[in-house]
RNA sequence: GCCGAAGUAGCUCAGUGGUAGAGCAACGGUUUCGUAAACCGUCGGUCGUGGGUUCGAGUCCCACCUUCGGCUCCA
């Protein structure tokens, strides 16, 4: 690293520089340099704020005297390609702390000056500068040696930030931009961009006719038919690793009066959150959680130790007030539906069921093709409960991932204030991480609530919660597979399973009764009547992702068979429709990832090969 | 909530103060076809909503609604 070993550092400063010396973090920090010094050409009363390395770039806070339009972030790009080409040395100087002040204060920057002031004065530490082409910053560095050695990079948007992400303090113009080792990194990355905004879930959902947003119920999905169908597959499939699981289902009222959010604590500490209505004298709220819920039919009657685990499956709607700016598509919405999972439990049973939930999480993700990966937050600073407690609730965490066989990181401090808990994460097929599953091990609630249990001894107990929602809501997480599967479902969950495509008129008859085995065999069928070609048929089935065509013309009429074309583009003639029907009932009840396309680097096996259907091919 | 941007036919979009357009879709007719778009024709718009400026507003101004990007990555 550039900088001064001997340098004198507090501890956080040095947690804050862990890791940052990753080479391409240290040279899009640089980018982020060139891009501020650039601005500063544009816009010379500029104050600046922060510039870090981030996920895939970087960006820079600017306090200017109006919004960006994209034809500055061009002018920018620009002056940094003139920087780049350059090749400017990055120099460091160091300065004391006054002198830093002085001089940050005489160049006008009061966001640096703030920095700067937060630092530790004791004991006495030097501020370093980085230096190029007459551009000063504060900064830590490291950098690379020169402007020159910037890899490929663009500028990405614009848009506001708070100073510090706290809405009380300026706001700031955010620039964001991108930058990687080789070109070849870069325009994948913007493909990548690109990718995804064609994979868009709001705009596939409505080219695939699975849902619309409306203004007269903003943040809320309407379900068309097609998309009620994807959810209820995948609805089934989660009830399905329930019922395994030991769940039973529950489903309890929206509209809840106040005294039971008020025992539970969300009164106080949620009600922000809460459409909160005034129903006659009582003032009631729609329910953003059921717990509270599925506490009150625990209460209904005393449970013995025998009773335990009981476990509560509930996917019943919940409501929740985002800030209207927090919005987005099926990825926050203010009505939503969680696959809700509680389980009331003994101490002693806390590790099996632990790693029950461990055990189901990666069994309904698998037909997905989705292996999550995992995350044990542990104390916070701020907790409630004493050390042992802590101990020996990580500890259980623990001991059901090791039971498991599951690798995991640590999020040191990330548990919530009253216990530890475990994050699910999945990769889509665009590289995105997203977060699932919450594992959450619960005493308050059982507390509060004052929950018991008769023990073997005669005594009253008190029973352990564990809450967790492993596709989240189904709301977020079809937002997440439509991106995922760039709305070509797998035969299990597609809308349409089948197409039926008569060639001609005449062959209407024979498409019904071949829709009518499908439809006897459970599969989502229909047929296309329409008076245009088959080729027209096979195009719009084709745009809308339905896994299987089948064309029904005289040959398959008289042999009472079918002609299957796959979504992938693989076709076969005269497959017998009993053996057919068969075939895709035994691959929706496997719930295979299924069809899927090959992909174009294996190029195995002759054009007439590849172009063999399904049967035999998976 | 805050900052910025956007909203024109079902969809994608053109229209920079002077008569609202195109392609696709839909509808009607012809066509009945063997693996990704047949042909001809017709219909379709309170230009997000409300107000204002103007002889005249899709276009300029204001307010509101909805949507999009961001407000989490900390020298």
């Amino acid at each position: 690293m550039a900088i001064d070993s001997d340098e004198v550092r507090s501890r956080a400063d040095e947690l804050l520089d862990a890791g940052a010396h990753d080479p391409l973090d240290t040279m899009r920090h640089s980018a982020a340099h060139v891009m501020a010094s650039s601005v500063m050409q544009l816009f010379p009363e500029a104050r600046l704020g922060i510039g870090p390395a981030i996920k895939d770039g970087f960006y820079y806070d600017f306090e200017l005297p109006r919004p960006l339009t994209p034809a500055d972030l061009e002018a920018i790009e620009a002056k940094m390609r003139e920087q780049v080409a350059a090749d400017v040395p990055f120099e460091r100087s160091e300065l004391s702390r006054d002198e830093a002040l002085a001089e940050l204060e005489h160049s006008g920057q009061p966001f640096k000056v703030e920095i700067v002031r937060e630092l530790p004065a004791d004991p006495p530490q030097v501020i370093s500068f980085y230096r190029h082409d007459g551009f000063v910053d504060l900064c830590r560095g490291p950098h690379v040696p020169s402007t020159g050695r910037l890899g490929p990079f663009k500028l990405l948007n614009s848009a506001a930030a708070y100073w510090r992400g706290d809405e009380t303090r300026p706001m700031l113009q955010r620039i964001y931009g991108t930058a990687w080792d080789t070109q070849a990194d870069l325009d994948r990355y913007l493909w990548r961009l690109e990718e995804a905004k064609k994979r868009d879930h709001r705009k596939l959902g409505r080219e695939l006719d699975l849902f619309t947003f409306h203004p007269e119920s903003p943040a809320a999905p309407f379900w068309h038919p097609r998309g009620m169908a994807l959810w209820r597959a995948l609805e089934a499939w989660s009830l399905e690793v329930r019922r395994d699981g030991g769940f039973a289902e529950v489903r309890t009222p929206s509209l809840v009066r106040r005294e039971l959010w008020q025992q539970s604590g969300h009164w106080d500490l949620y009600q922000d959150n809460m459409f909160v209505l005034d129903a006659d004298e009582h003032v009631a709220g729609l329910k953003p959680m059921n717990c509270p819920e599925e506490i009150l039919v625990y209460k209904t009657r005393a449970r013995s130790y025998r009773d335990l685990p009981m476990r509560f499956a509930d996917y019943s709607t919940l409501f929740r007030k985002e800030r209207t700016g927090a919005l987005a598509g099926l990825f926050r919405v203010r009505q939503l539906t969680q696959d809700d999972s509680h389980v009331f439990c003994r101490e002693d049973q806390v590790a099996d069921e632990l790693r029950l939930a461990l055990n189901l999480v990666q069994r309904q993700f698998a037909p997905f093709g989705f292996l999550p990966t995992f995350k044990l937050a542990t104390r916070p600073e701020k907790k409630l409960g004493s050390d042992e407690f802590w101990d020996m609730a990580e500890g259980r965490l623990r001991e059901a991932l090791d039971a498991e066989a599951l690798a995991y990181q640590l999020d040191p401090g990330g548990a919530a204030f009253y216990a530890p808990k475990v994050d699910v994460f999945i990769e889509d097929a665009l590289g995105r991480e997203w977060q699932m599953a919450t594992i959450q091990l619960d005493y308050q609630l059982p507390q509060r609530f004052d929950l018991e249990y008769r023990s073997g001894e005669g005594h009253f107990e008190r029973p352990v919660m564990i809450h967790y929602a492993i596709y989240g809501t189904f709301e977020r997480f079809t937002g997440i597979i439509v991106e995922h599967f760039a709305g070509a479902f797998p035969l299990w969950l597609a809308p349409v399973q089948v197409m039926v495509v008569p060639i001609a008129d005449r062959h209407l008859e024979y498409a019904s009764e071949v829709r009518e085995a499908l439809d006897a065999a459970g599969i989502r069928a229909e047929i296309d009547d329409r008076s245009e070609r088959m080729q027209a048929k096979l195009r719009d089935a084709q745009e809308q992702q339905i896994p299987v065509m089948l064309v029904v013309g005289d040959r398959d009429q008289e042999a009472r068979a079918v002609s299957p074309r796959l979504r992938t583009g693989a076709s076969s003639q005269g497959v017998p429709l009993e053996e057919f029907v068969q075939e895709l009932g035994r691959r929706v009840a496997s719930r295979e990832l299924w069809p899927r396309a090959e992909p174009a680097s294996e190029e195995a096996g002759s054009p007439s090969e590849q172009r063999e259907a399904s049967t035999a091919a998976s």
